[in-house]
DNA sequence: CAAGAAAATGTACTGAGTCAGGAATTAATC
DNA sequence: GATTAATTCCTGACTCAGTACATTTTCTTG
């Protein structure tokens, strides 16, 4: 796992997953507002200043995992196949997430995620800061049209409208989880849901930029 | 102006006024970064404790004329005449406020507007705030959907593609009048544009919720 | 005008995030 | 294999936003 790294790069990852560690065991322990970084650089064993240098916020800390995402849909977009429409590749991109039950799109329920998924949604600052990466996803889907030669404008009109859907489908699933529910129960409709939410915008957006 | 209301509340409104002036005046110098609390504070002749009493924060110090706004398109769908579609409704508000040359949809050029707005664009606290202000407005707008009936989770779906619309809308008016054009150099465009993005949706959404 | 309510302030504090410089790791050269 | 230069990493001292509380000023009302 750690071959072919320098003994710096191993430590940098070992002091990343100590932070990590430490971080969400405070805060499922007390709340995001009552652990001071100062607490989490202790209990990790580093100063204070370390802490912003591996993550840019004490937010991260906790929405770091959910940084890698931000890009998905956007990818999907880029790399669908020939014939399928952009809201059918969003749409598939998420009907896959489901099925696998991915934390990205709020399907599952291991207890660590959810512990950290309502540390989130009863935390202001964690929700703001969830919600600016779903405005840089919102981003990224609107640069990859505009790079198909749609217009600006009308691909961000286009990208609000995929995110946005798929944000309150997240939601959606999160809130059921959250009330104890299980993946599996909520899956089959979590799909139908989907399909009824796509399905209203697909008669609008069923032939939008169709690969040739 | 100020008739019938007591000495203390038009001292208020004063210092309100005073503190927004201030504030908006050395931002517009320095930067909202390069600007502390206490010098606002200062300059409006005020404690800096005070500055907290009238604001939540310093970013509302720039946002406050626009938290007015936050509950005008779940307004608007609530309001609307019998007959009249929830998507017919948030297009009639935002073609009313391009028309009017309102500012909360990005249409004013003048010139105090252009340099919030820059400012505003320029900030990441800022942009942060403000789109904390638009999860705001989608909140109350799938609130009312819930009201008249709808099922919660295709309230949050449709509340979400038409703010998110509602959004592009206004990113794209702004990115021209901050270009430089004039707002009624804009305002044709801006309406064909609203008319196209409402299209897209409306194939999907011209009869959801019609009021009977 | 006196009593009481509301708001402004002063002091003192917590805690997040920044900065310039110092310490450790690496790789290259001899 | 030692030395050094470059890079990366870490830290102590600081700034500033925001809070808590006790005190004082300012307005209202009987």
């Amino acid at each position: 796992m750690t071959e072919g790294m320098s003994l710096r790069e191993r430590k940098k990852l070992q002091t990343r997953h100590r932070l990590l560690a430490a971080a969400t065991a405070l805060f499922a322990e007390r709340g995001f507002d009552k652990v001071s970084v100062a607490e989490i650089a202790e209990a990790a064993e580093v100063s204070k200043m370390t802490v912003f240098n591996y993550f840019a916020g004490k937010e991260d800390l906790v929405l770091a995992p959910m940084e890698e995402h931000i890009g998905d849909v956007a990818r999907a977009v880029r790399d669908r196949a020939s014939g399928e429409s952009v809201l059918a590749a969003v749409r598939g991109q998420f009907l896959a997430c489901v099925e696998r039950r991915d934390p990205s799109v709020g399907m599952s329920d291991a207890p660590v995620v959810l512990r950290v998924r309502r540390l989130i949604v009863e935390t202001p600052a964690l929700l703001t800061r969830a919600h600016a990466f779903s405005m840089r996803s919102f981003d990224l889907l609107a640069e990859a049209l505009v790079e198909e030669g749609e217009e600006p404008a009308i691909a961000r009109v286009v990208a609000a409208q995929l995110i946005g859907t798929r944000n309150a489908l997240i939601q959606a699933n999160q809130l059921r989880l959250l009330a104890g529910e299980s993946a599996d129960a909520v899956a089959p409709d979590a799909v139908a849901l989907a399909e009824r939410a796509f399905g209203l915008l697909a008669d609008g957006l069923a032939d939008f930029a169709t690969r040739p």
